[in-house]
Formats: C-alpha cells, sequence, structure tokens
DNA sequence: CTCAAAAGATAAAACGTTTTAATTATGTCG
DNA sequence: CGACATAATTAAAACGTTTTATCTTTTGAG
C-alpha cells in the first residue's frame, strides 16, 4: 500500500541512504544508479512523504498566509498569485484564516512554516517586529515594517488619499467630505490623513471636511449618510470613501434622498475591485494592484528565506477615472 | 531556543511518555502529574511540532479543499465557512489551487490528508471514485458521485434550469434563449438541459431555443450575444445565462444594441454572486447557497473519516427575483 | 604495481512526536 | 503481612525521511 523510501532501495538494489540522495542530490551519486533509483520510483510509484521529510529536513519548504477571512476579492487574487510564485519555487501555500494574534503565533511554530505573509488588520508595529525571525521571517501587508527579517508592503494610502484629494479639488469642488474605513485599520488612517492633508494645503481646513464612518461597508456608509444628510447637514459637492463598497452605499442613500451622482454630487472610492465597472453609474476609484502585491509578497518571503534583509517596500495607486465624479458647475 | 517535549518532561520531571499522555490522553494520568506538565508546558511556552506528531501518529489532522483557482466570491465563502467548521473539530484546512489531477493525487498523498474536498470541474466520475480511499475519503462538489469513501455534493443545477424556464414561461415569455456555462463543467450541462427539457414540457422544442456560448464569463457571453443579434437573428423575449457574470454581459450587449432590460427582454442569471444587488437594472437569478455548501461539505468530509459511508447530498437552489424580469406584454 | 586521492555507496544517527510493552507504585482483600 | 489486581509511569520502538561520518571502490600518478 504505502510505499516508502525503502522499497525505493530495495527495488534499486541500493540502500536508502543512495535513494535519497538520488533524488535530492543528483551529481553526488554515479548516473547510471540514479537511474535505477528513479526508475524503482516510478515503477512504484513513489510519493515521499511530507512529514518524514519535513520532520528531518528542519524546513517545511511551505509558506504561510495569514487572512482575517477569505471573503472580498483581494484575499482571492491575493491567494491565487502567491500560489502561483510559490509553487513556481517548489514551496507549498498553507492559507490560514485567523482570528486573534496568538493563533498566529501558534500556528507560525506549530506548522514550521518557513515563511509568511500576513494580512491582518489589527497587528501593531511593535509586536509585528517581534513575530519575525531567521527561522520564521514575515511580509507584512499595509504595515510600516522593516527589520533583519521582516519586510512591510505599504499601499501608498496616504499618497491614495492626496490624489483623490488631488483630482476632486481640480474638478472645481470645494466641499468635500471623507468616509472613513475600519477604525485601526493602517489604509483607513492614512487615507483620511492624506486626503485631509491635501485639503488643508488647498486652503481647506480639517474642521470644514466632514468625516462619517464607513467601516468599509456597503450597509454602513449607506446608514451614516443617509443619517447625517436626514439631520439636515449640507451635501457636499464630492466624497470621497475610504473604499469601493462604501462609495457604493454613498451612491445608494444619495438617490434615494433625490441627488443624482455625479451631477449633483461626485463620489469616488478605493481599491477598485471589479464591482466598480458594473455600477451605475461607473465608480472612479484608485486602483490598488492586487495581484502585483500578491506577486510581490510572495517573491519577497523567499528573499527573506534565502537570508537577504528586510526593507519597506511602496506600491502606488493607480487613479481611474469613471462616470460617478463631474467637474463643478460654477 | 525550540522547545521540545523533552524539555517539558524535564522541567515536570517526569519521562517524555507521561508529558505526551498528559497532553493527549487526559484520564491515564495522575491529575497531578497532568497539572504539573501542563504547567511546565505553559512555562516553557511549549508547542508541539505538528510534523513530529503527524509522522507518529499518522493522521494529518488536515483536510484539503482542492480548487482550480481562488478567483470568483464562491471560492472564498467556501474556504472561509469549511475552515470555520474544520477548525472548530481540531482540524486544519489546506487549500490547494491546482490545475490537473495528477497533481491532486499527489498532494493527496505526499500532505498525507486526512480527508479532502474537491471542487473541480474536469474531474471524470470514473477517476473520482477511484481517487478516494478509506485513509482520504473524498467530498467531490458538483459531481455525481458515492461510494464507500466518497461524497458527492449536488446543485440540484437540472432542477435549477427547470426554474428559471417555468419562471419565463410563466411571466409569459416564448420565444427563449439559452446562454451556454463552461462545457465539460457539470453544472453548465444541466442547467443547459433542466431549462430545455421544462420548455420542451410546456411545448417549446430544443431546436427552436438558440444555446449561445457563455463560457461562464462576462466577455464570452457578451461578444457571443452581440455576434448573435448583429448578425440578423430575432432578438429573444427573455434569456436564462448559465451563471450572473454572462447574465451581466448580455445585459451589456442589449443595451449597447439599444434594447432595454427588462421592458424588451427579460435576463437571468444563476448563482446569486453579490455583484447581482448591484447590476442596473439588479438581477433576478437563481441562489446556490455557497455557505451552506461549505459547511455540508467539511461536515461530510469529517463523517466520512469517521468511517460512515459515502453518499449523495442535494442542495436545492432559490429564486430570487429582481428587476432584470418583466411579464411579456401580449 | 603500489599507493594516495577522489568518488561513490552505505550504516547509523537524527528529527519530535506517539504508542506499545514492560516496569514500578498503589491499593485491596483474605 | 503477602498476594494480587489495578493504576501510573516509563524505556524503547516506531513513523519516513535526510544527513553525517564511515567504509569501499575506482582512478590516476609515479
Amino acid at each position: 500500500m504505502k510505499v516508502t523510501i525503502r522499497e525505493v532501495a530495495r527495488e534499486a538494489g541500493v540502500s536508502v541512504a543512495t535513494a535519497s540522495n538520488a533524488m535530492n542530490h543528483p551529481g553526488i551519486v554515479r548516473p547510471e544508479t540514479r537511474e535505477a533509483v528513479l526508475e524503482a520510483a516510478r515503477r512504484l510509484s513513489y510519493v515521499p512523504n511530507a512529514n518524514g521529510r519535513r520532520l528531518r529536513a528542519k524546513q517545511s519548504r511551505t509558506i504561510g498566509l495569514f487572512l482575517n477571512a477569505m471573503n472580498g476579492e483581494f484575499y482571492g487574487v491575493l491567494a491565487d498569485t502567491m500560489n502561483q510564485v510559490c509553487r513556481s519555487q517548489g514551496y507549498e501555500l498553507q492559507i490560514c484564516i485567523v482570528s486573534n494574534l496568538d493563533s498566529i503565533r501558534a500556528r507560525l511554530q506549530w506548522l514550521a512554516l518557513d515563511g509568511a505573509v500576513v494580512f491582518w488588520d489589527a497587528v501593531d508595529e511593535q509586536t509585528a517586529g517581534e513575530m519575525a525571525t531567521s527561522e520564521c521571517p514575515l511580509v507584512f501587508l499595509a504595515l510600516n515594517q522593516q527589520g533583519p527579517h521582516a519586510t512591510g508592503i505599504l499601499f501608498e494610502s496616504a499618497e491614495n488619499g492626496r490624489m483623490a484629494a488631488e483630482y476632486l479639488y481640480g474638478l472645481g469642488h470645494r466641499r468635500l467630505m471623507h468616509v472613513f474605513g475600519r477604525p485601526g485599520n493602517y489604509d483607513a488612517e492614512q487615507r483620511c490623513q492624506g486626503f485631509l492633508d491635501a485639503l488643508e494645503e488647498h486652503g481647506i481646513g480639517r474642521e470644514s471636511v466632514p468625516v462619517l464612518d464607513g467601516l468599509f461597508e456597503r450597509a454602513a456608509a449607506y446608514q451614516s449618510l443617509k443619517q447625517y444628510l436626514q439631520a439636515g447637514n449640507p451635501v457636499p459637492e464630492a466624497i470621497f470613501a475610504s473604499n469601493d463598497l462604501s462609495a457604493i452605499g454613498c451612491i445608494t442613500a444619495l438617490n434615494e434622498l433625490g441627488y443624482r451622482v455625479p451631477e449633483d454630487v461626485s463620489v469616488m472610492g478605493c481599491d477598485d475591485i471589479s464591482l466598480c465597472e458594473y455600477t451605475n453609474p461607473t465608480l472612479t476609484t484608485i486602483r490598488t494592484h492586487f495581484q502585483e502585491i500578491g506577486t510581490v509578497a510572495a517573491q519577497e518571503v523567499l528573499r527573506l528565506i534565502r537570508g537577504e534583509p528586510g526593507r519597506l517596500i511602496r506600491q502606488n495607486g493607480l487613479l481611474v477615472e469613471r462616470k460617478s465624479c463631474a467637474p463643478a458647475d460654477r
């Protein structure tokens, strides 16, 4: 039934050490012996046992991907591209959906991972630094982090916020609003910051820019905005929402209250999920290059595993102009 | 640095066997000894090594999920819910994105999985049956399969096709069209079959129902339909598309050619991805209960692992009425 | 032809667990 | 108090690899 390296060795008429060497260290074994072993393995359709190998070799050739959840478009793309890169380098990808930090730490050891990518809201920078070790380097997504065994990949969210501000300001809008993401989320905070900073430089004070709660969710943004407007507050000329879903929530709320987008109010999102092309109107947004980030993250983990030092990587966003924003008519 | 069970045993002043037993077989060890071991483990913050354990115990307490890819909403939900169930039963979930059958087979052995869920277009029923063994039972999604160590979960796609037919027929439409999914995909075929069968029973012959290629993709469906209509073929009264994305492609094509949905043409999709609520008009479709399927699949794998025999499970769809279909005006 | 060096093969140890079989401690009953 | 059953502990084997250190064979130079 289960065929081990022992049977392969016997079948090929060599010792297990030779059998192992033939498969893992070509060059150290005579070509014809090697061929004999390989042939035997093929004949018995031998598949090495990962656990035996990992136990002995002290490296699992597995890299981890730690996530809060798998819903949301980004996660799928990330997993897909990372998987591709890892596989091509002979590594397995272990996706772990975890809900707390200790769970990450435990799995890091338990699974004896060679390295991992962590994409997780609530890691604070201090803790993050301590988690990364030489035997398990880490890449943190959307976290400002850099150490000998840790790399951070920043999405340049502050810059994206600025970009949004410049764009809307450039269209002539002066009464602006921001819909905030999830508190504690690095990107959410950066986007808000950048947006407000840029406006301030144009002489629009922070106090004059309302910031509503959006939680990165459509429903929450919808509620927030509707409530805000129904309370008699003035309708803004343009809204920058912290992600696309909340932008869509805003559009729904505006429509229900009789405002047209973009004629009455301009709305822009952030991320550029595929939904943006399907909404009515299609959504102007700032694209985060999901696939590229996945590729870069995977490659970076492999780089760290090779022992090279961590660094800080920045990924720029790209403004994608669609139909949800229009110039102010003065 | 790495703390093994040996140190724990030493720290607690017992043998490794006792230490192991204390942690894994409570009851066989004296309560106070047990407590001492647990305390020692805590003090040293001992985390057992998965590979050592798996190697010896001959079970990995890991179940696999084999997929073509991770893009697409379904995959994320499936992974999320399965993960939840597995985790709650002390199992790890290993998601494997694979592109060919041999890759599945190799990983099944290589990772020494205790069981797995396979959601993969191109598995034929014959092969599927042979892959499932007592030491690694399998659950196949969307595949007609049943054996001592294999369970199939059918999405009742034929029934869904019939449902679509009945609905559109009930609205008064007589000149109907189907946009097909991906050839070789079980669901695609069943949906088509069921749709055509039901219409036939209403006296609408198969030859009078055009079937276009959609490949489960928006762009492909868009192309197909546009081309079809531009070639001078008559526009149908109603279209049933094999999934939501292709339905959206159809709507785009129709709009571009000057037809309104649903006034001129009714369009319905299948799956009920979240996009359906955002399109214009919102999309009438047949919901597949993604989360429930994930839960059921995970539970079923665990059931098979316990040695219970495989079976065939059917999951019904649910017609969700939105705005993309309207009664025929005669 | 001899000997040293290089190449090739191997036995045995190691990885960190769990489990089996054997041993020791504890309690019970006549 | 001795014998015996039972409970608790343990030493040692096992899981399937890889690697180290050792041994054997081949090669090439003198």
